[in-house]
RNA sequence: GGGAGCAUAGCUCAGCUGGUUUAGAGCAUCUGCCUUACAAGCAGAGGGUCCGCGGUUCGAACCCGUGUGCUCCCA
């Protein structure tokens, strides 16, 4: 066959997902062995994967497939929430365009649009998490909005209810202007904001007949940021302690553009340094406001509307936006010269999290979540170690903070898309809350004796982390059977991952369903990966411009490439600096591989001997030194297992990456093939093809959670399979013989000293030399010299007792080695290079010895630690002779 | 304003219980190579006041205090 020069991802890829789908592969049932269970974060149906997703994706996928050839039932199931302000946004906007206004439908008719929607967009994030290779169960999608979930969720509205942890009442919430919906405190971003401090007089009522403007007795000034909300001011507040102030006491000013009388009353919560020391109040519009407000019993006067335009309440500029008319309420408070200045100022205010837009805190009545008795539960259950966090010193205390500062959540929306309140009013606003409508009224007419009376169920719907916070649960049907097979084998699942910026969203309310709903934890492990932010170190978003785009990437580098650029570059819970170069590394490892696939390929053909007689120690020639090639990447491969093996425990997987990154390309690469590399059109030994193929399979067993595609198409290429990689078993791990690994460190070393020396004499990769070694151990050069010899291109090697003549001298540990070549040798830069070396050796030495000569060292420090020192200090003793020694025989 | 975290090579980061750390890796840089697997490559090299200051200790990148700078979360 063929074997192009580069590797080309894109048919290779899609090939293999098609298999492995057609096997079955990725498909759980419950069996006899453990359940390694993962729920993806639902990305929302109106989205398209972005690069934390696509980091996200990636980790989940390295850990089930790491564990589905771990022996472990590997159930990774996938999903998406139905996001409902969002989703509700896009479908209003499609039928404006069709010209359809939301108001003239029915709920009915809107929500079968909303489904036609979601048929028709809500797929396109499937299919990238398939692109990108990802081994769900598509037999288990799961969608927030199905019907089972549905039922799921009005469940446990009704059971939270019947215990007394839901609530319904006025607050001041958080509302979103343009959704027109009421958000959670978790739904807000806080900003900061160049805004305006306005300070504006308000008169005092029966003060001194005004004759001086100027004349401070006659008003008070206030400072505000919001001068569109004066209209709604019920009183002015000073600091009681703040002696400017006292002659005001009990005094009315009059309140600006509406001419209205209000009193002046004193608390403490004013900051006498903040402005002036006057705080207007106006409570339907701000909540410290609103708080004064209650305290001192005053009125409400809510000035805006849904939509944040200025209401009938408002009396001027009825029908403005409020930023239109904050203008043109600071134009007439000059007008009337009210206004005294206005001050740059710098503020922060919350936007929504899904429009954008800012949010007005609004007074409402609304459902909310009583979070305290669910908070304890949640708390224990990661504070005993129960479920780990990772990693955890960075994300536990944020965990614990919120927990235990938790407040009400407000989960009603003023919305149609999701799953509809099950509460029942009746005309007198009554509630009965119950599964559904036949049930309200059985238990209305049990409770109240009327049956047939007016119910009227509430228009609203529950906020979607309301249920996506079942997740884990209802993926597995749960919540509506309880007990089933599903959920008794893989609740609770062994990891979830996702970004740290919805640890309280999502992670802690999951934590919270899975100890209230089902007594057990939803997960063992979280693991937060960091954020991704471009190389300049800006949050990725829409506006700059700055997220690229997932099928872009993957047609440009292949998917391999990019899970690899995003893995390397990805340290565990740190944000990562998204570089496309990243992927290009990726590709060229790529292109390694598929290279040194095409160098082994072409070994197949010509095999020197019968393939099943041929053994490693039969003396054929070439065998010496590729039998000790063979154990030395036998042992490497061992010890790099084992490390990776740690790394992932630990969730290390950029660390575990890197790790097998080096060992395929330095290891196997670079000085393993190199080392059993057959000559120009030589035969290569039979047994060391096979063990070439074996390792090689390893190699690309151990690389495949990572990079499934190329090595899946690698490893049949190799050779005829009847098996696949995706579903391999990894071998038990084998220890790791050091002796062996040491030797081929040395090897490696006197290769490096050696071409190094070459290179700093300017000897040209073809001008073979002749090699002498002086060591007083010179054994360990000699099972492996036949590799030393061709990797720096000797002609012979000769092992000596004295220094050679007339050659370049160089040091390894304690061994010289003499290297005669055409080239004149130029002894000022190899003493210099000898005399550099040794003044490094002599300055280690006395920093050994001012330990060593310590008497209070000597007595502390542990006697291993000594022995240590000891060592050190007659290495390079030795070593400084061996260098002394080479400069006489210059 | 409250809390958390970070600061190590040009960049991104390792460095676990203080002692083979006079500090490692990848990328980038420089030098030499078109050596028939790979120039998307090969061989080699250079590069550091471990943020400043003070302390604990026989010994500090590591522990403590303090200052500075950055990031995030919360109000």
């Amino acid at each position: 066959m063929e074997l192009s020069k580069n590797y080309t991802p894109a048919a290779i890829e899609d090939k293999w997902y098609q298999l492995w789908l057609k096997k079955g592969y990725f498909n759980s049932t419950p069996d006899e062995r453990t359940p390694f269970t993962v729920v993806i974060p639902p990305p929302n149906v109106t989205g398209v994967l972005h690069m934390g997703h696509t980091l996200n994706e990636t980790v989940q996928d390295i850990l089930v497939r790491k564990a589905r050839m771990s022996g472990y039932n590997a159930c990774w199931v996938p999903g998406s929430d139905h996001a409902s302000i969002a989703t509700e946004a896009k479908v209003v906007q499609m039928l404006k365009e069709k010209g359809i206004d939301k108001n003239s439908l029915s709920r009915e008719a809107f929500l079968q649009y909303a489904f036609e929607w979601k048929e028709k967009y809500g797929g396109i994030i499937y299919s990238q998490i398939a692109k990108l290779g990802c081994s769900v169960d598509w037999n288990r999608v799961t969608f927030t909005m199905d019907d089972h979930y549905y039922k799921a969720v009005i469940k446990v509205f009704v059971e939270m209810y019947n215990q007394g942890l839901l609530y319904r009442g006025a607050r001041m919430i958080n509302w979103d202007v343009q959704a027109k919906t009421a958000l959670s405190d978790e739904e807000v971003e806080y900003r900061d904001i160049e805004g305006k401090l306005y300070y504006v007089k308000y008169k005092i009522v029966d003060s001194y007949e005004i004759t001086d403007d100027s004349n401070a007795i006659n008003y008070i000034t206030v400072a505000t940021q919001r001068p569109e909300t004066i209209m709604g001011d019920v009183a002015v507040c000073v600091n009681p302690n703040d002696e400017r102030y006292t002659h005001l006491h009990g005094k009315k000013v009059m309140v600006p553009l509406i001419n209205k009388a209000v009193p002046v009353i004193t608390d403490e919560y004013v900051d006498p340094a903040f402005g002036t020391g006057a705080l207007k109040i106006t409570p339907a519009h701000d909540i410290h406001d609103y708080e004064i407000g209650l305290k001192h019993h005053l009125e409400v006067i809510d000035t805006l509307t849904e939509d944040g335009k200025i209401s009938e309440a408002g009396q001027v500029f009825i029908g403005l936006d409020r930023f239109e008319a904050r203008k043109r309420a600071v134009e007439q408070l000059k007008e009337e010269g009210l206004l005294i200045k206005e001050e740059e100022y710098t503020t922060r205010l919350g936007f929504s999290q899904r429009t954008n837009v800012v949010v007005e805190p609004r007074i409402s009545t609304q459902w909310f979540v009583r979070m305290k008795e669910l908070a304890g539960p949640a708390l224990e259950a990661v504070t005993s170690g129960n479920i780990a966090i990772h990693p955890g010193d960075k994300f536990l205390a944020t965990y614990k903070y919120w927990l235990e500062n938790v407040k009400d959540w407000c989960i009603s929306r003023q919305l149609w898309w999701g799953q509809q309140i099950p509460a029942w009013y009746d005309e007198n606003g009554r509630i009965i809350v119950a599964e559904n409508e036949a049930a309200a009224r059985e238990l209305y007419s049990g409770k109240y004796g009327v049956s047939n009376a007016q119910l009227r169920q509430d228009a609203d719907v529950l906020d979607t982390w309301f249920s996506s916070w079942l997740w884990p649960i209802e993926v597995f049907y749960g919540i509506t059977n309880p007990g089933n097979k599903d959920v008794e084998y893989y609740y609770p699942t062994n990891v979830l991952v996702t970004g740290q910026d919805i640890i309280f969203f999502w992670v802690a309310r999951m934590i919270m369903a899975g100890m209230q709903f089902k007594q057990e934890k939803p997960f063992s492990d979280v693991y937060f990966t960091g954020m991704v932010r471009d190389k300049l170190g800006r949050k990725m978003s829409k506006s700059l411009g700055n997220s690229p785009d997932l099928l872009v990437l993957i047609d440009k580098y292949g998917a391999d490439a990019v899970r690899f650029g995003i893995m390397i570059s990805s340290p565990a819970g740190n944000d990562l600096l998204f570089d496309e170069a990243a992927l290009e590394q990726g590709r060229n490892f790529n292109n390694k591989l598929w290279n040194a696939m095409k160098l082994v390929k072409m070994w197949e053909e010509k095999q020197a001997g019968s393939k099943k007689e041929q053994t490693l120690s039969n003396g054929e020639e070439g065998s010496g030194e590729s039998a000790f090639a063979v154990q030395w990447f036998e042992n490497r491969l061992s010890e790099v297992r084992g490390e990776v093996e740690d790394l992932m425990k630990g969730f290390k997987l950029s660390e575990a990456l890197k790790t097998i990154y080096s060992l395929i390309w330095d290891d196997f690469c670079s000085w393993y093939l190199e080392w059993v590399k057959p000559g120009f059109e030589q035969p290569v030994n039979a047994a060391i093809y096979q063990k070439t193929i074996a390792f090689f399979d390893d190699l690309l067993q151990l690389l495949h959670p990572f990079m499934p595609f190329i090595t899946e198409e690698i490893y049949h290429l190799l050779k005829e399979r009847t098996d696949d990689l995706c579903v391999k078993q990894f071998a038990p791990l084998q220890p790791a013989n050091t002796i062996i690994l040491a030797e081929g460190a040395l090897l490696k070393a006197a290769i490096t000293t050696l071409r190094d020396a070459r290179n700093k004499n300017g000897l040209k990769p073809k001008d073979a030399i002749q090699l002498y070694i002086q060591s007083e151990n010179s054994n360990q050069f000699k099972a492996s010299e036949h590799i030393l010899v061709k990797q720096v291109n000797a002609e012979g090697i000769a092992y000596t007792e004295e220094p050679v003549p007339n050659t370049i001298v160089v040091t390894l540990e304690k061994d010289k080695f003499f290297i005669a070549a055409e080239n004149k040798v130029d002894v000022e830069a190899l003493r210099n290079e000898l005399l550099k070396d040794m003044e490094y050796q002599k300055r280690f030495v006395e920093s050994v010895m001012k330990k060593l000569t310590n008497e209070k060292f000597l007595q502390n420090a542990k006697p291993e630690v000594v022995a240590l020192e000891r060592k050190k200090k007659m290495d390079a003793e030795a070593r400084i002779k061996t260098i002394e020694e080479s400069l006489i025989n210059l």
